[in-house]
DNA sequence: AAAAAATACTTTAAGCTTAAAAATTTTAAT
DNA sequence: ATTAAAATTTTTAAGCTTAAAGTATTTTTT
C-alpha cells in the first residue's frame, strides 16, 4: 500500500511541476513577445551562444538545449535574418558550422537575460532561499535520464 | 547582497525544472508514440475529459489545459478522425459543443493512464515520499499567476 | 584507392502552438 | 424590436517541434 501512496505523490509532483513550468514559460513567452519581439526558443538559442564566447555548432547547440538537429536549423535560419547570429564557416570540416552572436545580438541578450531573472526572481517570489536550493539539489539527484550538468 | 543570491538561486531553481520537465516530457512524448501512437497533447486532452464524466465545452477545455482555443480546436480534429471523442450538440446554445470520450476513447486512455503513472514513477524514482510532499506544497504556494486548483 | 561507415547538417511531412481575425449565436441595452 | 456587446468556436498566418529521409563531407575499412 505504501508503495502505491508514493506512486501517486510522486505523480501529484509531477504535475504540479508541469503546471508551474508550463505557467512559467507562457509569462515568458508573453513577455518576450510584447516587449522584446522575440520568442522563448529565440532566447534559449541566444543564452546557450552568449555562456559560450566561441560560438557553437549546430550539432552542440542541438545537444544543449535537447532538441532536434531540424528544429535548431529553423530556429537559426531566423536568428540570422533578425540579424542576431551569423554561421561562420569551420576550416578544416565543410560540413559543420559554427553559430556566433553578432555584436547586436550580444547587446540585445544582454538586456533581456536581466530582465529574464528578474522576472523569474518575481515568479518565484514565494521560495525562499534555502527551499529554492533544497529542490534545486534534489531535481539535481533524479535518476539519469533526467538530469545532466548545469 | 542577499537580494541577489536569492535570485540567482531561484534563477538556478528554474533552469533546473525547466530541464527536468522538459526531459521527462520528452520521455513520455516517445513513449506514448512508440507504445500508443499518439502524442502528448492527445493524452492530455483525454485525461481532462476522462476526469470529467459529463464531458466538457472546448471553452472549458482550453481553460483547464491553459492552451489555446484554436489549439484545441485542431486536437479535437484529430481525435474525433481517431474515434476516440466525439462532439456533441448542446441543447440551448448553438455556438457551444460538449467534447465526450467515446467508450473506445475512454478503454484506451484508461490503458494510457496505467503505464502512464507506472513511468513516472520510475522516472521520479530518487523522489522520497516526504521529499515529494514538501516540493508538492512549495509549488502549490507559488504566487497567484502560477497555481490552481489540482 | 575504393567502398563503407560515420558525421554534420538540411529538408520534409505531420502535428503542436499562439495571437489575431472572422463567423455564429446569444445576451444585454436602448 | 433593434442594436450593441459578449460569448463560443473556428480559421489563419507564423513559428516551433519531431522523426525520418536526404545531401554533402569526412573518416575508417578493406
Amino acid at each position: 500500500m505504501t508503495a502505491e501512496r508514493l506512486s501517486k505523490e510522486r505523480l501529484r509532483l509531477w504535475l504540479r511541476m508541469l503546471r508551474v513550468t508550463r505557467q512559467v514559460e507562457s509569462t515568458l513567452r508573453e513577455r518576450l513577445r510584447t516587449e522584446h519581439d522575440t520568442t522563448l526558443p529565440r532566447f534559449d538559442v541566444m543564452a546557450a551562444l552568449y555562456a559560450d564566447g566561441n560560438g557553437l555548432k549546430m550539432n552542440e547547440l542541438s545537444r544543449r538545449l535537447r532538441v532536434s538537429n531540424g528544429n535548431v536549423t529553423g530556429i537559426i535560419d531566423r536568428l540570422v535574418e533578425d540579424g542576431c547570429v551569423e554561421r561562420i564557416a569551420i576550416e578544416g570540416d565543410r560540413r559543420a558550422t559554427r553559430v556566433c552572436l553578432t555584436d547586436a545580438g550580444r547587446a540585445s541578450f544582454s538586456k533581456m537575460a536581466t530582465e529574464h531573472e528578474r522576472w523569474i526572481n518575481a515568479l518565484f517570489e514565494g521560495v525562499a532561499e534555502e527551499d529554492a536550493h533544497h529542490i534545486g539539489e534534489l531535481l539535481h539527484r533524479l535518476p539519469t535520464p533526467l538530469h545532466d550538468a548545469t
